[in-house]
RNA sequence: GGCGGUGUAGCUCAGUUGGUUAGAGCAUGCGGCUCAUAUCCGCAGCGUCCGGGGUUCAAGUCCCUGCACCGCCA
């Protein structure tokens, strides 16, 4: 077997911009290849967007674009993304890419050579509203979720990949392949789904319904539908059937995702590959999610701060340590910005960070920063920390492939405690008050400083710029991405190598004062999003009728009204996308007159017209019946 | 409705095939050190192992049942 690792993320659908789930997979895969890396391996390490679809032609409608045009700019969204968080990808790949439509095509025809794609009736439930069958367990009371309507029975014709044909032979796959799809939890699931008949898959739209999509080979009077577009891109980026990379990578896939997706990759895709004609992927790799704990994350201007903004206020390398140690991958965790404020003062500031402080400051001010030689032999100290050096290593080694982050991590910090100790337990600064002790301490400091370097490489996976910062510290030039295992993270250092006290590493994070324990504490999550009726009364609306409104120029959006509650008020609203100023004269509104006054497009505003939105549309909230102006709401 | 999972210290979680006083990290309290980012090291306390019943010499661990939460499927 080669060593050799290729690596893949899920192409994220760009319908919405990147969140929390988007970053922790593809840390999560940056971290793998890293470490693969790290082990030697030769690597290939994919992500990328997928912009076909139905859901997409509507986002960009919403947003009055051309699909290509808003794919294209929620796709750099994401590009955008990954080298803010050290994301090491060797492509990015777009099911738009030329490229990438050519081999769905050439699958597509394949498979259809060989009589594994028919032509047949789809029969089901269809919202005109939406444009889309729905399945009965979509429905709310038997009518669409969007539109409240109820759906007609509607026939129509589709090509579908015979899916059900290797359904015994992908039992027999997963259960002769116990780490095909992993942890076990999934493969039990995909087990589970799979002692039902399997349906055939639907793969295409008809083209005056959808699109935006891969004309399918064989009838250019349809496209190809989503799973099997986006799944080929495993592939495709490869340059499936004849590039060098394919035949060179594709063995070793490993595929990561998060378990929403897990059907679409535990039992369409295998089976499209082995309709196709080669190997399935080595491991299917699924995480849970992310539970995000709002009450537990910091406010900023009033709107909660979401998780990727952590990054900027506490640092990336942080944000990533904290990802990878507090999931167990596979189980779903809990965020929260306390929680990742934790890890930080502990792990990194405290334990790290001090270990790492200590130690140069030791070697600069005992030894001038020239790197002791080990003159002393060994007592059963030192040889108690070298065999922590080892079993932190063995673990390591183990546990990452396993997929095991947070065990490899924990046995790290094993060894950086034990560091913390050893040095207690040798008290440099005593053995440097005795001449006669200085081949020891200089054992001592070497051994110190020597497994800070072993620290360094093993946390280079996850946290590259801070493994960069210590490596450099240490007197190595290797980047990163360079550092191998067996050649560096050696405990040993070349004597005479000049260092010198560092920055910290990780400065701790003041935990502002909590407020009365026992409240916070009592309190539940759900009592938290009540308000009592006192405070809702703070809130001062009143019934109020434009009399003026005049858009205001170069803002598509906003409008100027002058609202009279009594008194009248100069008020922008946000509203000319879907009132045009003429007909909103005249009409009475809710107004929060005690917002706090503030200038919009350089218009001071002195209040809030109340209205609903849906995501699209928008609605003024106004009263049943003509009221007087300036009646209370309450 | 069917199948599966989870429920262990204040918090987040480990607990292998049932076996000595149930563990870790964080938080808390006390002690030690001073090289270090008021950090580190040591010690300590803390638990109706969701409730109830059963098997067993022995159950957090196995069986039955109830409750709560979660997931997959119809």
């Amino acid at each position: 077997m080669e060593k050799r690792c290729y690596i893949t993320t899920p192409i994220y659908y760009v319908n919405a911009a990147p969140h929390i789930g988007h970053a922790y997979t593809t840390i999560v895969a940056d971290v793998l290849n890293r470490f693969y890396k790290l082990m030697g391996y030769e690597t290939f390490f994919l992500t990328g967007t997928d912009e076909h679809g139905d859901k997409i032609v509507q986002a960009a409608a919403q947003e009055g674009m051309e699909p290509k045009e808003y794919v294209d700019r929620i796709s750099q969204l994401f590009r955008d993304l990954w080298p803010k968080l050290n994301i090491s990808n060797d492509y990015f790949i777009r099911t738009t890419d030329p490229e990438h439509k050519k081999v769905v095509q050439y699958i597509l025809q394949k498979v259809y050579d060989a009589g594994d794609i028919y032509f047949g009736n789809y029969k089901g439930y269809y919202c005109v509203g939406c444009e889309r069958f729905y399945t009965p367990r979509e429905l709310v009371d038997g009518k669409c979720p969007d539109h409240d309507t109820e759906p007609v029975i509607r026939e129509e014709e589709n090509y579908f990949f015979r899916m059900s044909k290797y359904q015994d032979w992908l039992i027999n796959y997963i259960e002769t392949h116990p780490d095909f799809i992993r942890p076990e939890r999934y493969k039990n699931e995909i087990l589970a789904f799979l002692r039902e008949p399997l349906e055939d898959l639907c793969i295409s739209r008809p083209k005056d319904r959808l699109n935006w999509g891969i004309t399918l080979p064989f009838d250019e009077n349809y496209v190809t539908y989503v799973w099997f577009d986006a799944l080929i891109n495993y592939v495709s980026a490869l340059g499936y059937p004849d590039g060098p990379l394919f035949s060179t990578f594709w063995p070793y896939a490993q595929h990561l995702i998060a378990k929403d997706i897990l059907k679409p990759h535990g039992i369409y895709w295998p089976t499209m590959i082995k309709a196709a004609g080669f190997e399935p992927y080595r491991h299917l790799n699924v995480h849970g999610y992310w539970k995000i704990e709002e009450g537990k994350m910091s406010k900023s201007r009033g709107t909660v701060v979401r998780p990727l903004d952590l990054v900027d206020i506490y640092g990336l390398d942080a944000f990533r340590y904290f990802l990878l140690r507090e999931m167990v991958f596979g189980l779903d965790a809990n965020f929260s910005e306390d929680a990742l404020v934790q890890r930080l003062n502990s792990d990194l500031a405290n334990d790290l960070g001090n270990l790492f402080s200590r130690s140069l400051a030791m070697v600069v001010k005992y030894f001038k920063g020239n790197i002791p030689p080990r003159s002393d032999s060994f007592d059963e100290k030192d040889n108690a920390l070298s065999q922590q050096v080892e079993t932190t290593k063995e673990t390591y080694r183990t546990e990452i492939p396993q997929l095991r982050f947070h065990k490899a991590l924990a046995s790290v910090w094993e060894l950086i405690n034990h560091t913390n100790k050893y040095i207690d337990q040798t008290a440099p600064w005593v053995l440097a008050k005795d001449p006669k002790k200085k081949a020891r301490l200089e054992t001592v400091l070497h051994n110190v400083l020597a497994a800070n370097k072993v620290v360094a490489v093993l946390i280079a996976p996850f946290m590259p710029d801070t493994a960069g910062k210590m490596m450099e510290k240490l007197g190595y030039s290797k980047e990163p991405l360079e550092l191998r295992l067996d050649d560096d993270a050696t405990w040993e250092l070349t004597p005479g190598t000049q260092v010198t006290k560092a920055k910290a590493l990780f400065p701790r994070v003041e935990v502002k004062k909590e407020k009365p324990k026992k409240e916070v504490a009592e309190k539940t999550v759900e009592e938290k999003d009540y308000i009592t009726i006192d405070e809702f009364s703070k809130i001062d609306l009143r019934v109020g009728l434009i009399k003026e409104a005049e858009n205001i120029p170069g803002s598509k959006k906003l409008v100027k009204l002058k609202v009279d509650v009594g008194e009248e008020r100069t008020v922008v609203a946000g509203i000319a996308k879907n009132y045009s100023a003429d007909e909103l004269v005249g009409r009475q509104v809710i107004l929060v007159c005690n917002l706090k006054p503030v200038k919009l497009m350089n218009v001071k505003s002195e209040g809030m017209i109340l209205a609903a939105h849906d995501g699209g549309d928008l609605a003024l909230v106004v009263p049943d019946r003509k009221l007087k102006v300036g009646a209370k709401v309450s």
